[in-house]
DNA sequence: CTCTTATGCGTAGACCATACGCAGAACTAG
DNA sequence: CTAGTTCTGCGTATGGTCTACGCATAAGAG
C-alpha cells in the first residue's frame, strides 16, 4: 500500500489526490474525526496568526481539538501538508480573462491578482516548494494564465515559459517587499525609516573607491524616498510585459 | 553589549563586522581555536557535499573537531551563519563588464554568472533570505551589476529596479530547473523522465473540460521533449533583456 | 602574582517530526 | 446475533533541532 507506480504514471500521495476529490471513504472502520480540508483550513488560519514558523503538526493538533498523531491518520507527513497549505492559500485562480481583453490585460490582472494574494498571505512566500504544481487551485491559476494567450502566435512552450517569467518576477518583488516589512517590524523600526537606515549602513561598511557605482546610487538618495510599492510592481512588470509583447510581434510576422 | 544602536545606524551583528574585517582581536584571553571564515567554510563544505539540510550546528561543529557550542563564540545563531554561508557561497563577483562591452552584453555575463553560482550550489536557492544584502561579495555582486549600467539613460532607482528583475529570473529560473533534478533523483527517476512524467500526472488528475488550456499543452507534447536548459534560460534572460531595452530606449530620446 | 577578560564546551531545556503499537469503533459475512 | 476485519484516535518514545547558561581554564595587563 505504499507509494505505487501504476501504469498511469507515478504516485500520488493519498492527500493530495484527496484534494482532487478521487478518495471515497472505506466502508469499514470508525467514522473519522477529521477531515484533510478541515486539516489544511486549520493550518492555514494557524499561519495566517502567526506565521509559518508558528505552523507546527502539535500546533495545528491543538487548534482543531485533537492529539498530534491523529493528523497523520490524514496527512503523510509535514512537506504534504504544506503543499496542501499553498493550495488552499492561493484559493481560487481570477478566472478566464474578460472576452473583451487583449493578452496583455488578461495577464496584468493575472499577475495583481497573484500579487494581492502573496500581499495577503506572506507565508505562503516561505513554503519551499517541492516541484511542478499538482493541486487544483494551482493548476487552475495555470489554466487561466494560459487562457490570457490563447490567441497570440507563441508556442505552447513560449507561453509557459511567458507565464514562469511573469509569476516568477510576483513572487520575487513580493518577497523583497514583504522582507522590508518583517525586518522592519523585527527591528521594531517604522517601515518608512527601513530603506534609510539600510542605506546608512551600506554608506558606513563600503569604501567609495572600491564600490563606485553602488556610492553613487546611495548618495543619489532613490533608497531614502520610499516610493510606493505598487509603482515599483507595476514598473517590473510593464518591463517583462514589453519583453513578451516584443517577441509576440516577432512571431506574428 | 547586545545589539547596540550608534549614532551612525543601526547594529550590524558581530559576525557580520568581522566579515568586513572590522573587528580585531581583544588582547586579553586565551588565544581563539577558531575563526568565522573557517566556521563558515566548513559550513559550505557540508552544504555542498549533503545539501543545505545537513548543515547543522553539530554538523559543521563535527567537521571542525569542535563542541557544538564553541560555534556560538563566533556566530551569533545559525541564521547569521547562514547569512555568511551565502556570501562565501557566492563567491567572487564576476568582475567589472569589459571596457568595450555595451550594457546587454555586460548583464547578459553578469546574469550567466550566477546562474553557474546557482548550478553549482543549489542549496544557495534554499537559504531563506531575510533582508536586503550587507556581505561584502553580496555587495560586490550588485556594484558589478551597477556598472554595467553606468553609461545608460536610466535613473539609479531604474537601473536597481532592473538589476533586481533580472537576479530575479535567474533565482527563479534555477529554481525550477534544480527542482527537477532533485524531485528525479528523490523519485529515483531519470532526470529526462522527469517531465514526461508529470505530464502523464496531470492528465490523469484533469478533466480536459474544465481545464481546456492546460490540456491544450499537455497534449503538444512540449513537456514531454527535454530542450537544453540553457536555451530555455536565455529566452527569458532574452525577454526581460528586451524589456528593459526598450525602456532603455524611450529614456534616451 | 593577581585581576580581568575571553574561550571552550558540558549540561540542560524546549521544541520538533514521526515510527510504532494498541484500544476500541464501525462495518460485513455468516 | 456474533465473529472477523478494518480503520481511527492517540499515547509513548526516539532522535533530532537550536541555544541559554554557567563553569573551568587560558592568556595577557598591571
Amino acid at each position: 500500500m505504499a507509494a505505487r507506480t501504476d501504469d498511469n504514471g507515478p504516485a500520488i500521495p493519498p492527500a493530495i489526490e484527496s484534494a482532487w476529490g478521487l478518495r471515497e471513504r472505506p466502508p469499514k472502520g470508525p467514522r473519522p474525526g477529521l477531515t484533510v480540508n478541515g486539516i489544511v483550513d486549520a493550518a492555514v488560519r494557524v499561519a495566517d496568526a502567526d506565521g509559518l514558523a508558528a505552523v507546527s503538526m502539535s500546533r495545528v493538533a491543538r487548534e482543531l481539538g485533537a492529539a498530534t498523531m491523529a493528523l497523520y491518520r490524514y496527512i503523510g507527513s509535514k512537506d504534504e501538508l504544506l503543499t496542501l497549505m499553498v493550495d488552499a492559500g492561493y484559493g481560487p485562480p481570477p478566472g478566464p480573462p474578460p472576452p473583451d481583453a487583449d493578452w496583455r490585460a488578461g495577464l496584468t490582472r493575472w499577475a495583481w491578482a497573484e500579487h494581492d494574494v502573496l500581499r495577503q498571505r506572506p507565508w505562503l512566500l516561505h513554503v519551499p516548494i517541492t516541484g511542478p504544481p499538482i493541486t487544483p487551485q494551482q493548476l487552475g491559476w495555470l489554466e487561466d494564465g494560459l487562457r490570457c494567450l490563447d490567441g497570440t502566435a507563441l508556442a505552447e512552450g513560449e507561453q509557459m515559459s511567458a507565464l514562469l517569467l511573469i509569476t516568477g518576477y510576483v513572487r520575487n518583488e513580493a518577497t523583497l517587499t514583504t522582507q522590508i516589512a518583517e525586518g522592519s517590524r523585527a527591528a521594531g523600526i517604522e517601515p518608512g525609516e527601513m530603506m534609510p537606515a539600510y542605506a546608512r549602513t551600506v554608506s558606513r561598511l563600503i569604501d567609495p573607491a572600491r564600490f563606485p557605482a553602488l556610492h553613487r546610487v546611495l548618495t543619489s538618495g532613490v533608497l531614502n524616498q520610499d516610493d510606493d510599492p505598487d509603482e515599483e510592481f507595476t514598473f517590473g512588470l510593464d518591463r517583462i510585459l514589453d519583453g513578451i509583447e516584443a517577441l509576440i510581434r516577432r512571431r506574428a510576422i
